[in-house]
Formats: structure tokens, sequence, C-alpha cells
DNA sequence: TGTACATCAGTGAACGCGCGTTCACTGATGTAC
DNA sequence: TGTACATCAGTGAACGCGCGTTCACTGATGTAC
């Protein structure tokens, strides 16, 4: 009923300034999930850099666990297009597949609390909406499709469908684990060029 | 200084005592970080679990994260010995690289906050000491060890260890990719066999 | 175009909670003679 | 074996901090006539 108000009106200048200050909320959210992890987001502290009583926020948002829930959908769609933007700058599948895994490294790193948010721990005391693991499922679409291609290229498949999923959750493992490790931090002193590892992880599924 | 006094004494009830209180603070810790994450972990709280006031705790440890230090030293050495006890009872190297595999999985699934506390997303506001790092470092000497007798069996190698080495890397960052991804639940309702995926992440590099 | 009214952003005080940590102190335990 | 003393575990009060959230209220902005 409200987001039937919040459509209609949703040229208004109170909407316009609504939206306005809800992006700067997320903003300063994400700011604060870059600093200390998403553990440490805070409604209070987002108010204060903002200039503002933490009470005003609740006009924004329900509560500090729907702004984390909105934040994590967001970064899964951000994600998913970011990804299906890669794939189909691709020519062929493997093509697809390695631009895929490069903007998905360049997308982590540039921002690596975005990505653990979605991958890393679970954060303490919060549980994702059903929405989220749907998004997340769903956000393997770019990764299964260049391998279905592949399949149906290569004729004497039993079951392409199935041998491109166990191929794209193969991808997706091996592609985060050289990424969580790294985001972690945990090749540091080791002398390992992550940027390597990784394209051999690349080429490990694809070749 | 004060550690002299303590090995000295170590047979002293006194001192036996103290490690008996020590340990129970350690025990409650893992409880405490098993069902809400290590940033959960809190004095206090253990405290009260125990029956006792706050401040006693100061007597045994130097604060919170002195102790969650200690922690992450022993989980380390834990799973130093497991890998290093599964390695033992293995024949061929591949038969050692697979019991170690299969053993880390069953310690990281049967207590699944203490292995992302050592590989997960790291603690927000602790760092780690560099003994920590010192001691994730040599972990992987006994998943290198099998490789280096591997390709030292297997002439016309190059450089043996510079290749057993990113083996062994390969080998820790497959195993952990699967492994993460599964204790944070990622594969929910995906319909993935993760053991068998396991297993197959464990041939990939073995064969 | 001006006036009356409704809407809504934002404030300030408050509640109850939990945290790490310090400090002066009590009382029990071990030690030296 | 008993007494005087030192050591040390543990308490209770307190400090200052930050959190999410509620509530009554003010004042500005937009809307309808």
């Amino acid at each position: 009923m409200e987001e039937r108000v919040a459509e209609r009106a949703s040229s208004s200048p109170r909407a316009r300034y609504r939206e306005q200050v809800r992006a700067e909320v997320r903003a300063h959210a994400w700011d604060q999930i870059a600093e200390a992890g998403a553990s440490a987001l805070s409604l209070k502290a987002i108010a204060k850099r903002m200039g503002m009583t933490a009470p005003a926020l609740y006009r924004y948002f329900d509560g500090r666990d729907e702004l984390l829930t909105e934040l994590i959908l967001t970064a899964y769609r951000e994600l998913a297009e970011a990804a299906e933007g890669a794939s189909a700058a691709g020519v062929t599948p493997q093509d697809r597949l390695r631009r895929l895994a490069l903007t998905l490294r360049r997308w982590a790193l540039s921002n690596p609390q975005r990505y653990l948010l979605l991958y890393g721990t679970p954060v303490p005391g919060y549980s994702a909406p059903p929405e989220a693991t749907v998004l997340a499922t769903r956000i393997l679409a770019p990764v299964l499709a260049p391998f279905v291609a592949a399949e149906a290229g290569d004729p004497g498949g039993d079951q392409p469908v199935g041998v491109a999923l166990r191929r794209s959750v193969t991808f997706w493992t091996r592609l985060h684990g050289v990424l969580s490790l790294e985001l972690a931090g945990h090749f540091a002193g080791m002398g390992v060029d992550t940027e390597e590892l990784y394209d051999q992880e690349i080429r490990s599924v694809i070749a």
C-alpha cells in the first residue's frame, strides 16, 4: 500500500528527497562496511556521519536489519549485472567465462568487504531473507550459460546440462578459493602471485 | 619473568588450579564462538557462564584480545597436528594428501567457526599477531612435503620445489573454496553434493 | 493568490542492553619460621 | 605443630562507551479550497 503511494509520487519533490537521503544512507553504510566489516554496520554511526540523529533514519529504513538486507540484495544484483555484462563481451564460451572471472576479481578487489558480505562468513546475528538465497542461486546463471553452450557444441556428452552445472560449481569454488584467501590476507608473506594463481584456476576449468 | 615463575611452580596446587580455570575459560570461549562467531567473544559473557564476575578473568588473561590470540594460536597448532597425523598414516604421497584433505574437512565440519576463525573473514577490530602469520605459513608444510616427495620421484622436473609449492597452494585454495562456501551455507538449495565435490577437488590436484 | 489544513522530516530525551576495563577491597590459601 | 605473614583469587562498584529502538513533540513543506 505504501509502496503504491511511493510509486505514484516518485517524481514529487518529497519522494525525490526521500530517495536522495536513502541513497546517502546506503553510501555511508558501504563506507562503514568497507572500514570495519558488516557487523560494524550501525544506524547511530551512520546518522552521526550524516549530521542527523539516529531516530530520523527510521523514517527511511525499518531498522538495521532491513538496511543490511537492502545492501545485500543490491550487491547481488550489482554483481549479477557486472557478470552478465562481462560475459556478453566475450565471443566464445571460454572467452566469456574468462572475462566473467576477471570482472569478478576486479569487483571483489575494489571493495573486499562487499564481496565478503556476500560470500564470506555470515554476519553474526543476522539471517539473510529467502530472497537472498534465490538471488545467490540465480547469480550462477551467467556462469552456467557458457558451459552449457560449450557442452552443446561438444557432441557425445550424455547429460550436457548436468556436466555444465558441475563445471559451473567447480569454476565458482576455485575462483572463490583464491579470492577469499586473498581478500582475507592469508597469502601475506608467502610470496604467492595471486593474479597468476587466479589465472591458473580460470584456465584449469575452461581448458 | 612471570612465565619463569609459572614454569617453576607448574605442579603446585595453585598453578594447577590456574591452568584448570584457564582451560575452562577457553572451553566457554569456543562454545561462544561456535554459537555466534568470533566477534561475539566476550569476557563478561564467559564470566557469567562460569558463575564469576568479569574482573576475575583478568587474573587469567590480559584481556579479550589476548584470549582470542591464544585461541587462534591453539587452533593453528591443533590443525597442524591433525594434518601431520593424517599425513603420516598414508603410504604414497597421493595417499597422504588425500588423508590430509579428508581430515581437514572433518575438522572443519565438526566445528565450523573454528575453521572460519582461521580462514574466514578477519575478526573486525582484531589484528592477528605476527606469530599467527608464521603459524599460518608453517601449516602448509605437511601439504608441501608430499608434493615435494612426488616431484622428486618424478624425474625431469626443472625446479621440483617450485612446482611442489605451486601445487600445494592450489591444493589449499581448491579445498578451501569448497569448504568455506559449504560452511557459510552457500550451497543451500542448490542440490550440490559437497562431499563428492570435495573429493573431486582432491583428485584434481593429486592426479 | 491567499489561507487552512494535513503531511512528514527531524529532534531530544529516554529505556535497557552489553561491552572492556580499572580499582579498592575481602577473604581464603599457601609459605616460612 | 602452630603462628605470622605474604600471596593471590574473586567481588562489587564504577567509568565511559556504543548499540537499537520508542515516543512525544516541533517546525517546515506541500496540498486543497
